[in-house]
DNA sequence: CCCTATGTGCAACCATCGGTTGCGCATAGG
DNA sequence: CCTATGCGCAACCGATGGTTGCACATAGGG
Protein backbone atom coordinates (compact mmCIF):
# COMPACT_ATOMS: atom_id res chain seq x y z
CA UNK A 1 0.00 0.00 0.00
CA UNK A 2 2.26 2.91 1.25
CA UNK A 3 4.73 4.08 -0.98
CA UNK A 4 7.87 1.16 -2.26
CA UNK A 5 8.79 4.70 -3.89
CA UNK A 6 12.82 5.72 -4.07
CA UNK A 7 12.05 9.40 -2.28
CA UNK A 8 15.11 11.17 -4.19
CA UNK A 9 13.84 9.98 -7.68
CA UNK A 10 10.78 11.03 -7.00
CA UNK A 11 11.15 14.37 -5.58
CA UNK A 12 13.79 14.93 -8.24
CA UNK A 13 11.53 14.43 -10.51
CA UNK A 14 8.83 16.42 -8.61
CA UNK A 15 10.22 19.61 -9.34
CA UNK A 16 8.50 21.85 -12.22
CA UNK A 17 11.98 23.46 -13.81
CA UNK A 18 14.04 19.80 -13.72
CA UNK A 19 10.80 18.51 -15.51
CA UNK A 20 11.07 20.92 -18.02
CA UNK A 21 14.70 20.40 -18.19
CA UNK A 22 14.23 16.36 -18.66
CA UNK A 23 11.59 17.54 -21.53
CA UNK A 24 13.77 19.75 -23.34
CA UNK A 25 17.07 17.52 -23.15
CA UNK A 26 15.36 14.40 -24.25
CA UNK A 27 13.66 16.45 -27.44
CA UNK A 28 17.14 17.85 -28.42
CA UNK A 29 19.67 14.80 -26.65
CA UNK A 30 20.97 16.85 -24.52
CA UNK A 31 21.99 20.27 -23.45
CA UNK A 32 24.32 22.47 -21.63
CA UNK A 33 23.13 24.59 -18.19
CA UNK A 34 23.31 27.99 -21.13
CA UNK A 35 21.73 26.32 -23.54
CA UNK A 36 18.85 25.14 -21.38
CA UNK A 37 18.52 28.50 -19.02
CA UNK A 38 17.91 29.84 -22.54
CA UNK A 39 14.83 28.32 -22.54
CA UNK A 40 13.49 28.65 -19.59
CA UNK A 41 12.60 31.49 -17.09
CA UNK A 42 15.62 30.65 -14.82
CA UNK A 43 19.08 31.60 -14.55
CA UNK A 44 21.83 29.34 -15.82
CA UNK A 45 22.84 29.03 -12.25
CA UNK A 46 19.66 27.85 -11.03
CA UNK A 47 19.63 24.98 -14.09
CA UNK A 48 23.28 24.48 -13.00
CA UNK A 49 22.22 23.71 -9.56
CA UNK A 50 19.56 21.50 -11.18
CA UNK A 51 21.36 19.57 -13.61
CA UNK A 52 24.09 18.99 -10.32
CA UNK A 53 20.85 17.46 -8.45
CA UNK A 54 19.83 15.50 -11.37
CA UNK A 55 23.56 13.52 -11.94
CA UNK A 56 23.27 12.89 -8.12
CA UNK A 57 20.23 10.73 -8.85
CA UNK A 58 21.37 9.68 -11.60
CA UNK A 59 18.62 11.00 -14.37
CA UNK A 60 21.41 12.64 -16.30
CA UNK A 61 25.06 12.11 -16.97
CA UNK A 62 27.77 14.84 -18.47
CA UNK A 63 31.08 15.01 -20.00
CA UNK A 64 33.25 18.14 -20.31
CA UNK A 65 34.51 19.10 -24.01
CA UNK A 66 36.43 21.95 -24.42
CA UNK A 67 34.86 25.07 -22.20
CA UNK A 68 31.44 23.05 -22.46
CA UNK A 69 29.98 20.45 -20.27
CA UNK A 70 26.96 18.78 -22.03
CA UNK A 71 24.16 16.88 -20.01
CA UNK A 72 22.55 13.70 -21.63
CA UNK A 73 19.29 11.79 -19.82
CA UNK A 74 19.78 8.76 -18.78
CA UNK A 75 16.52 6.96 -20.19
CA UNK A 76 16.83 3.91 -18.27
CA UNK A 77 16.79 5.65 -14.76
CA UNK A 78 13.85 7.95 -16.31
CA UNK A 79 12.37 5.02 -17.04
CA UNK A 80 12.65 3.80 -13.48
CA UNK A 81 11.30 6.95 -12.23
CA UNK A 82 8.43 6.77 -14.50
CA UNK A 83 7.64 3.70 -13.59
CA UNK A 84 7.57 4.17 -9.69
CA UNK A 85 5.04 7.52 -10.59
CA UNK A 86 3.06 5.13 -12.40
CA UNK A 87 2.88 2.59 -9.62
CA UNK A 88 1.88 5.16 -6.89
CA UNK A 89 -0.84 6.66 -9.18
CA UNK A 90 -2.42 3.05 -9.60
CA UNK A 91 -2.38 2.26 -5.74
CA UNK A 92 -4.11 5.51 -5.44
CA UNK A 93 -6.47 4.78 -8.45
CA UNK A 94 -7.11 1.80 -7.15
CA UNK A 95 -8.01 3.01 -3.43
CA UNK A 96 -10.79 6.01 -4.71
CA UNK A 97 -12.87 3.63 -6.89
CA UNK A 98 -12.86 1.04 -4.10
CA UNK A 99 -14.62 4.13 -1.72
CA UNK A 100 -16.36 5.43 -4.61
CA UNK A 101 -18.07 1.18 -4.93
CA UNK A 102 -18.62 1.73 -1.00
CA UNK A 103 -20.22 5.32 -1.17
CA UNK A 104 -22.42 3.56 -4.31
CA UNK A 105 -23.34 0.37 -2.24
CA UNK A 106 -24.10 2.50 1.13
CA UNK A 107 -26.35 4.60 -1.29
CA UNK A 108 -28.10 1.83 -2.50
CA UNK A 109 -28.69 1.00 1.47
CA UNK A 110 -26.63 -2.01 1.76
CA UNK A 111 -23.53 -1.43 3.67
CA UNK A 112 -21.11 -4.03 3.97
CA UNK B 1 4.28 17.89 -24.94
CA UNK B 2 5.10 20.04 -22.10
CA UNK B 3 3.17 20.21 -18.60
CA UNK B 4 -0.17 21.02 -18.72
CA UNK B 5 0.14 20.17 -14.82
CA UNK B 6 -0.92 22.52 -11.84
CA UNK B 7 1.90 22.81 -9.80
CA UNK B 8 0.58 23.68 -6.97
CA UNK B 9 -1.59 20.08 -6.87
CA UNK B 10 1.79 18.07 -8.57
CA UNK B 11 4.07 19.21 -5.09
CA UNK B 12 1.60 19.07 -2.76
CA UNK B 13 1.14 15.43 -3.86
CA UNK B 14 4.96 15.31 -4.20
CA UNK B 15 5.94 14.98 -0.53
CA UNK B 16 6.04 11.45 1.20
CA UNK B 17 4.49 12.89 4.26
CA UNK B 18 1.65 14.14 2.88
CA UNK B 19 1.22 11.13 0.76
CA UNK B 20 1.19 9.38 3.57
CA UNK B 21 -1.13 11.48 5.34
CA UNK B 22 -3.71 11.33 2.41
CA UNK B 23 -3.37 7.83 2.51
CA UNK B 24 -4.27 7.46 6.25
CA UNK B 25 -7.35 9.44 5.87
CA UNK B 26 -8.42 7.62 3.12
CA UNK B 27 -7.97 4.69 4.86
CA UNK B 28 -9.89 5.58 8.23
CA UNK B 29 -11.95 8.33 6.47
CA UNK B 30 -10.51 11.26 7.88
CA UNK B 31 -8.33 12.78 10.46
CA UNK B 32 -7.09 15.29 13.17
CA UNK B 33 -3.45 16.71 13.10
CA UNK B 34 -3.55 14.96 16.61
CA UNK B 35 -4.84 11.53 15.52
CA UNK B 36 -2.45 11.71 12.28
CA UNK B 37 0.61 12.46 13.78
CA UNK B 38 0.35 9.34 16.12
CA UNK B 39 0.84 7.34 13.01
CA UNK B 40 3.43 9.26 11.68
CA UNK B 41 7.21 9.78 12.60
CA UNK B 42 6.40 13.82 12.36
CA UNK B 43 5.11 16.52 14.88
CA UNK B 44 1.54 16.99 15.27
CA UNK B 45 2.59 20.59 14.48
CA UNK B 46 4.20 19.38 11.29
CA UNK B 47 1.22 17.77 10.11
CA UNK B 48 -0.85 20.83 11.33
CA UNK B 49 1.08 22.27 8.63
CA UNK B 50 0.65 20.23 6.16
CA UNK B 51 -2.83 20.09 6.84
CA UNK B 52 -3.13 23.75 6.01
CA UNK B 53 -1.38 23.17 2.78
CA UNK B 54 -3.47 20.15 1.42
CA UNK B 55 -6.55 22.52 2.46
CA UNK B 56 -4.71 25.94 0.40
CA UNK B 57 -4.87 23.18 -2.74
CA UNK B 58 -8.32 21.96 -2.20
CA UNK B 59 -7.19 18.32 -1.84
CA UNK B 60 -9.20 17.81 2.23
CA UNK B 61 -11.69 19.94 3.75
CA UNK B 62 -11.81 20.84 7.39
CA UNK B 63 -14.31 21.10 10.27
CA UNK B 64 -14.40 22.44 13.65
CA UNK B 65 -16.29 20.18 16.04
CA UNK B 66 -15.89 21.00 19.68
CA UNK B 67 -12.21 21.54 20.02
CA UNK B 68 -11.35 19.16 17.63
CA UNK B 69 -11.06 20.22 13.57
CA UNK B 70 -11.37 17.09 11.68
CA UNK B 71 -10.13 17.17 8.27
CA UNK B 72 -11.80 14.81 5.01
CA UNK B 73 -10.36 14.23 1.76
CA UNK B 74 -11.52 15.79 -1.50
CA UNK B 75 -11.92 12.71 -3.24
CA UNK B 76 -12.66 14.46 -6.41
CA UNK B 77 -10.05 16.47 -6.22
CA UNK B 78 -7.55 13.64 -5.26
CA UNK B 79 -9.06 11.93 -8.41
CA UNK B 80 -8.15 15.39 -10.51
CA UNK B 81 -4.33 15.24 -9.07
CA UNK B 82 -4.02 11.65 -9.71
CA UNK B 83 -5.35 12.24 -13.19
CA UNK B 84 -2.43 14.73 -13.88
CA UNK B 85 0.06 12.83 -12.50
CA UNK B 86 -0.76 10.20 -14.78
CA UNK B 87 -1.03 11.50 -17.88
CA UNK B 88 2.65 13.19 -17.38
CA UNK B 89 3.73 9.77 -17.18
CA UNK B 90 1.98 8.88 -19.59
CA UNK B 91 3.79 11.73 -21.82
CA UNK B 92 7.27 10.64 -20.55
CA UNK B 93 6.35 6.82 -21.67
CA UNK B 94 5.99 7.73 -24.56
CA UNK B 95 8.71 9.83 -25.68
CA UNK B 96 10.66 7.58 -24.03
CA UNK B 97 9.78 4.79 -25.99
CA UNK B 98 9.40 7.11 -29.14
CA UNK B 99 13.40 7.36 -28.35
CA UNK B 100 13.74 3.60 -28.10
CA UNK B 101 12.00 2.35 -31.23
CA UNK B 102 14.67 4.75 -33.22
CA UNK B 103 17.42 3.43 -31.63
CA UNK B 104 16.40 0.20 -32.80
CA UNK B 105 15.80 1.58 -35.83
CA UNK B 106 19.05 3.42 -36.45
CA UNK B 107 21.34 -0.01 -35.03
CA UNK B 108 19.11 -1.95 -37.51
CA UNK B 109 21.47 0.38 -39.62
CA UNK B 110 18.35 2.37 -41.52
CA UNK B 111 18.38 5.85 -40.21
CA UNK B 112 15.03 7.91 -41.16
C1' DC C 1 49.93 36.55 -30.29
C1' DC C 2 46.72 39.04 -27.74
C1' DC C 3 42.17 40.39 -26.58
C1' DT C 4 37.59 39.73 -26.22
C1' DA C 5 33.53 37.01 -26.08
C1' DT C 6 31.46 33.05 -24.12
C1' DG C 7 30.67 29.09 -21.02
C1' DT C 8 31.67 27.48 -16.30
C1' DG C 9 32.17 27.25 -11.41
C1' DC C 10 32.05 29.18 -6.88
C1' DA C 11 30.16 32.08 -3.08
C1' DA C 12 27.04 35.01 -0.70
C1' DC C 13 22.62 36.04 -0.05
C1' DC C 14 17.28 35.57 0.28
C1' DA C 15 12.55 33.37 0.71
C1' DT C 16 10.14 29.23 1.36
C1' DC C 17 9.49 24.76 3.24
C1' DG C 18 9.56 20.73 6.22
C1' DG C 19 10.65 20.02 10.65
C1' DT C 20 11.35 21.01 15.68
C1' DT C 21 10.44 23.04 20.58
C1' DG C 22 7.88 25.89 23.58
C1' DC C 23 3.97 28.34 25.09
C1' DG C 24 -0.77 29.93 25.80
C1' DC C 25 -5.65 29.20 25.19
C1' DA C 26 -10.03 26.78 24.90
C1' DT C 27 -12.95 23.08 25.91
C1' DA C 28 -14.40 18.38 27.64
C1' DG C 29 -15.35 15.92 31.59
C1' DG C 30 -14.30 13.65 36.16
C1' DC D 1 -13.81 23.65 39.57
C1' DC D 2 -9.64 21.80 37.99
C1' DT D 3 -7.12 19.04 35.15
C1' DA D 4 -6.25 16.72 30.95
C1' DT D 5 -6.37 17.19 26.10
C1' DG D 6 -6.58 19.29 21.46
C1' DC D 7 -5.31 23.25 19.02
C1' DG D 8 -2.95 27.55 17.30
C1' DC D 9 0.87 30.66 17.19
C1' DA D 10 5.77 31.95 17.16
C1' DA D 11 10.64 31.30 17.05
C1' DC D 12 14.05 28.77 15.39
C1' DC D 13 16.91 25.43 12.21
C1' DG D 14 18.68 23.06 7.92
C1' DA D 15 17.82 22.20 3.08
C1' DT D 16 16.30 23.87 -1.26
C1' DG D 17 15.12 26.77 -5.31
C1' DG D 18 16.23 31.03 -6.73
C1' DT D 19 19.06 35.32 -7.40
C1' DT D 20 23.43 38.45 -8.17
C1' DG D 21 28.26 39.00 -8.58
C1' DC D 22 32.76 37.57 -9.64
C1' DA D 23 36.77 34.89 -11.14
C1' DC D 24 38.55 31.62 -14.34
C1' DA D 25 39.29 28.96 -18.64
C1' DT D 26 39.02 28.40 -23.45
C1' DA D 27 37.64 29.49 -28.38
C1' DG D 28 38.63 32.35 -32.08
C1' DG D 29 38.95 36.78 -34.83
C1' DG D 30 42.01 41.04 -35.19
Amino acid sequence: MSDTVDDELWSAVGDPTRRRMLDLMLAEGGGTATTLSERLPVTRQAVAKHLQLLERVGLVHSAASGRERRFRVDEGQLARAVEQLSSVTAAWDARLQRIKRIAEAIQRGQEN
